[in-house]
DNA sequence: TTATTTAATCGTAATATTGCAATGTAATAA
DNA sequence: TTATTACATTGCAATATTACGATTAAATAA
């Protein structure tokens, strides 16, 4: 059904698996990684520096953007995207959470 | 198309972007973090924790194992599910290292 | 042997994602 | 005003994911 039954997870398994989801994608990796090196943020940057076209980046930022992780300035016909400091902050420990999980028992039983 | 160019992408973003992946549904994030708990570790408990059918969460199960991150022992006509914790930990660094980047340049420009 | 139990696999329907050409839009330049 | 530039949006085709009923497989029990 390609349809996540997401009112059986707690809120927390939620919001991981959303995080998550975004950074599914190596474009959207790339442009992260791009972005917190600041040489630059404009979005004719990224597409040329990703092999990708133009819609296709702009989708991207767009996913990036709607769950907070980016921000975009328009600066005359250029947009600036930059990392959302405080948003990546908040997404980050909870994902540090997670991974950070470690085994309560002591029996390893595999 | 649905499909990542991942040939365009380095070794590092395309690995991150498997992991994250993985991670990107709230079942296998609710799998994880029971395996975590130590409590039990039969398919059969998953199954009947979370409130998915027998053979989504055995498709779940398989992607987790596909990845590394957990193996399974047959005991009797039951399968033991278990954090793979050598693998889990490389993972973690991966991850951890692209969380925590930082800007690198003072200016931050939005 | 024939159940029974547990989990994997197959097949398939519903939905989501990815990518891009074409087009639209908003700001600036000529 | 009419370009031009930079980016967003639309529409669509190709592919991937999710979920589950039906079935299969393998181990144990009767």
């Amino acid at each position: 059904m390609g349809l996540a039954k997401t009112e059986m997870f707690t809120d927390e398994q939620n919001e991981i698996a959303l995080f998550a989801k975004v950074f599914g994608h190596p474009a959207r990796v790339a442009i992260l990684q791009y972005l917190f090196k600041l040489k630059t943020c404009f979005c004719g940057d990224l597409v040329s520096e990703i092999g990708l076209a133009q819609p296709t980046i702009s989708q991207h930022l767009k996913e990036l953007k709607h769950l907070g992780l980016i921000k975009g300035n328009v600066e005359g016909t250029s947009v600036c995207y930059c990392i959302a400091v405080e948003n990546w902050s908040s997404m980050k420990e909870t994902m540090l959470e997670f991974l950070n999980q470690d085994i309560t028992s002591n029996q390893n039983c595999c």
